[in-house]
DNA sequence: ATAACAATTGAACAATTGTTCAACTGTTAT
DNA sequence: ATAACAGTTGAACAATTGTTCAATTGTTAT
């Protein structure tokens, strides 16, 4: 960033403009805590995750045979959901099923499809 | 992706669910619509634009002012965000105005920070 | 104890992404 | 015409991401 970018004629005109928008953004970790939340809808993977757990709760194997990846890469991808408190596991003998944490997953999903579906 | 992943003793277990589940999944291509808006939010700095454009129309220069980033940075997410039907332009003289294409954005804001409020 | 299987983890790799720089287009005013 | 400024574009680069492989942990059954 230079300073002559900085004070460009164009923003001496807008000032107000953009003083006022300023004045009115939420602080830096809000954003950094919503874009980390859309990341994660962000990967075809993930978000076939969370559909068919919307559907159904399943099991790490279940999941890598469904969506034709190795389990591995399930579990690296759960560990993300997790993280960003969408999914939640529990433990039946040796194997982890998984399901939504809450229904913002949901109602996430119909926002988006909303969008893509009036194109 | 493996055979032997593909058909573990876990996956003969849970068959009739895999089924049911895969019969009810959404087409790959709905997957990719839906994950190319979502990684549109993923990034902090097209969040502040959209939520900068949400209070104010604003042209490029501002925004660049706004978020401390080159003009070339928000002409190329802006580049995105129009190609994703997020934002549209107005062109006044030399200068052009963005602003909010639809009041989706919006909408997927909140579930957004509904979600993120509540941990 | 040991074998078998589900799940997790870390390292490595390729692929994708976001930024800047430099060159260019478009518009306005002199 | 030419200068000045707003905006766009493409190339290059560093940083991040998603996958697989290999090794490890956890649980159950023999």
């Amino acid at each position: 960033m230079t300073e002559a970018e900085n004070f460009s004629d164009c923003t001496v005109l807008h000032e107000d403009t953009v003083k006022a928008v300023q004045a009115q953004m939420p602080d830096e970790p809000q954003f950094y805590d919503l874009a980390d939340l859309y990341k994660v809808f962000g990967d075809t993977t993930r978000i076939k995750i969370l559909w068919a757990l919307d559907i159904h709760e399943m099991c790490v194997c279940d999941l890598a045979v469904l969506l034709n990846v190795t389990k591995s890469a399930i579990s690296h991808q759960l560990r993300i959901l997790r993280q960003e408190n969408l999914v939640k596991p529990r433990r039946e003998g040796k194997e982890v099923f998984y399901s939504l944490a809450d229904d913002h997953v949901r109602s996430i999903f119909e926002k988006g499809l909303e969008h893509i579906n009036e194109l």
